[in-house]
DNA sequence: GCCGTTTTCGGCCCGACTGTTTTCAGTCG
């Protein structure tokens, strides 16, 4: 079940999207927006409050209060019911399409009576975009382009919403008499960038009680199939789980092929073949005889094949095996070395909690550190300025005198600049100097020249105030593919300027992403994992960083969050910045 | 529809880019 805040979320996102699709107040549809945005966001669950308490979330007022408490008395809201009438799914569904707004959207309905992105494609295999007013040839373009990135990420989820679904299973199936194991397995289980299907796995002696619940959990809209060892279901949010149940004594060896990766299984079962063995989801057995040796524990059957138990983020058959072999696995950083985040928002900018509320979530988590980093001025929309700045840092200065005390949490006062095109940034190097860390994004004109952009990144590696690149490539999942720089020399240049990269935890973006993380760090690159949370509940997205950075074969080493707060503010100071030693 | 050291109306993030235009609409961050 989704939480009930991301419920009304998607509600009012879906009701401000076909307000925007029916050319409905534009300001109105962006206060839905706002609002939905301020209710996923918010900590306590919107199902709980009454009108009351309901306004008292930012964004929220008796308009939308009244809806949200209609939702959970009928199931539905009228207005929203409403607009549904009046536009198909699959109108909206078109605006998923990057490029494809609702005004298109709109007119492609009207005009030619496209319902879905499938219709559209046809429509424009058949020339039927040509004659209408708004569509020339370079949209007609984009919106091939715009379907295929939206095909390729297909029938995957993102992360956060497999885990979640994937957690609220196991922990309904642990529930039921007869189950004495149950994990989830599969892609979910190595932490890869997106999710097609979930696999549970579950150890009873009698599996039928397991598979009947399983049938019966309150996501499950579909039985595909049904039997003693394997069932698969489909969800609400499309996603398939395949459970399987094996005897108790079967675990290890079943969690690790339902583990994968493939070619992983495929490179241990070729080891077991040398040795004389065969490897398969019921255990290691002896080739000649068939006597079963192992399979209890993935510990037993990886010790059997000669080696160490290898994390599940590495087994993508990228030298683990033979790191295995020789007992040079790496001592993956995990969620408990992180020690601060580097990267996050206050309501002074984007975000939706205000400082004291950030500070005083990151100190629940246990930090012993933190950095506020909010947009400079360079990004017009978020109206920053100076003084404003200035105003926060005061805030922050106070705020850690009260969460430094007795070694508590120490404030880092930070900025998430914005790297222009030409690789300059917000501030000059004097206001810069005041901050405790800046990490430098891009944020627009992605579609540069490859030259000319990794000349923009490495000149703001270069800028001596610079300490962390964030989200590097600026990929969103499924909606936009990463710029075309030369990595390898931005790689290059962090390492020689003293510039972490990010592993920005967002599950829309985990950016850098693995095979990135893999090649900066043979550069001798320090990463940092950071969050980027514009809400408190973000804060809680380090864990796919973790997952993504372990994939990257990272140690507490290579993470500059993973170290003492003396060890980074060294790193922070990037050699000497210039201006803290000399007057300019 | 929300909000107010602009307070019950009149604003609401603002600028850039792209493609289709011939002066602008749509989309994005």
């Amino acid at each position: 079940m989704a939480r009930s805040n991301d419920e009304v979320a998607a509600l009012f996102q879906e009701y401000a999207d076909l307000i925007s699709i029916t050319g409905g107040d534009a300001f109105k549809a962006r206060v839905y927006e706002k609002a939905a945005r301020a209710i996923g966001g918010h900590h306590a669950d919107v199902g709980t409050l009454d009108v009351k308490g309901l306004q008292r979330i930012p964004g929220v007022g008796k308009s939308i209060a009244e809806k949200v408490v209609e939702y959970f008395r009928d199931g539905s809201v009228s207005a929203v019911e409403d607009l549904r009438a009046k536009i198909p799914a699959g109108v909206r569904q078109l605006t998923a399409i990057p490029t494809l707004g609702p005004k298109k959207a709109l007119a492609l309905h009207e005009e030619l009576g496209i319902s879905s992105v499938e219709e559209l494609a046809d429509a424009i295999q058949a020339e039927r975009l040509r004659d209408l007013k708004g569509f020339g040839p370079r949209t007609e373009e984009k919106i091939l382009h715009g379907i295929e990135l939206l095909q390729s990420s297909g029938d995957r989820v993102l992360l956060d919403v497999a885990l979640d679904l994937a957690e609220e299973t196991v922990a309904g199936l642990s529930r039921v008499t007869g189950c004495l194991r149950c994990a989830y397995a599969g892609s979910l289980r190595r932490f890869r960038e997106t999710i097609g299907d979930i696999d549970v796995l579950v150890a009873a002696t009698k599996p039928m009680p397991v598979m009947r619940a399983f049938t019966e959990l309150p996501d499950v809209t579909e039985v595909i199939a049904h039997g003693a060892k394997k069932t698969s279901v489909r969800t609400g949010k499309g996603l398939a789980i395949d459970l399987r149940v094996v005897p108790p004594d079967s675990w290890g060896a079943a969690l690790l092929y339902f583990t994968g990766s493939k070619a992983h299984n495929i490179r241990i079962r070729e080891s077991a073949v040398h040795q004389g063995l065969k490897l398969s989801e019921y255990g290691l057995f002896d080739a000649e005889s068939g006597e079963k040796i192992v399979s209890a524990t993935e510990e037993d059957v990886y010790a059997r094949l000669g080696l160490p138990w290898i994390e599940p983020t590495l087994r993508e058959d990228r030298g683990e095996i033979e790191a295995g072999q020789r007992g040079e696995l790496p001592d993956l950083v995990t969620e408990s070395d992180i020690r601060g985040d580097l990267h996050t928002h206050t309501d002074l900018t984007d975000g939706l909690a205000p400082l004291e509320e950030m500070v005083r979530s990151a100190a629940e988590r246990g930090y012993d550190y933190y950095a506020i980093t909010d947009h400079g001025p360079d990004l017009y929309m978020q109206r920053m300025t100076d003084e404003r700045m200035l105003a926060q840092r005061d805030q922050v200065r106070q705020l850690d005198r009260a969460y430094g005390k007795g070694g508590g949490m120490q404030l880092l006062h930070g900025v998430e600049l914005n790297i222009a095109p030409d690789g300059g940034v917000d501030w000059p190097d004097g206001f810069l100097a005041g901050f405790d860390l800046c990490v430098a994004s891009v944020h627009s004109h992605f579609n540069q020249d490859r030259g000319t952009l990794t000349r923009r990144i490495v000149r703001a590696c270069e800028n001596p105030y610079v300490n962390i690149i964030g989200h590097p490539t600026t990929r969103i999942l499924g909606k936009r593919p990463a710029i075309d720089a030369d990595l390898d020399e931005i790689f290059a240049a962090c390492a020689r300027t003293g510039t972490a990269l990010e592993v920005n935890a967002h599950p829309d973006r985990l950016d850098l992403r693995d095979e990135d993380i893999l090649r900066a760090r043979r550069h001798g690159v320090k990463f940092a994992i950071d969050s980027d949370a514009h809400s408190t509940l973000h804060l809680a997205h380090m864990r796919y960083g973790v997952g993504t950075a372990q994939r990257g074969w990272l140690t507490k080493e290579d993470v500059i969050n993973a170290w003492p707060h003396t060890r980074l503010r060294r790193f922070l100071d990037k050699g000497g910045r210039p201006e803290r030693h000399s007057v300019t």
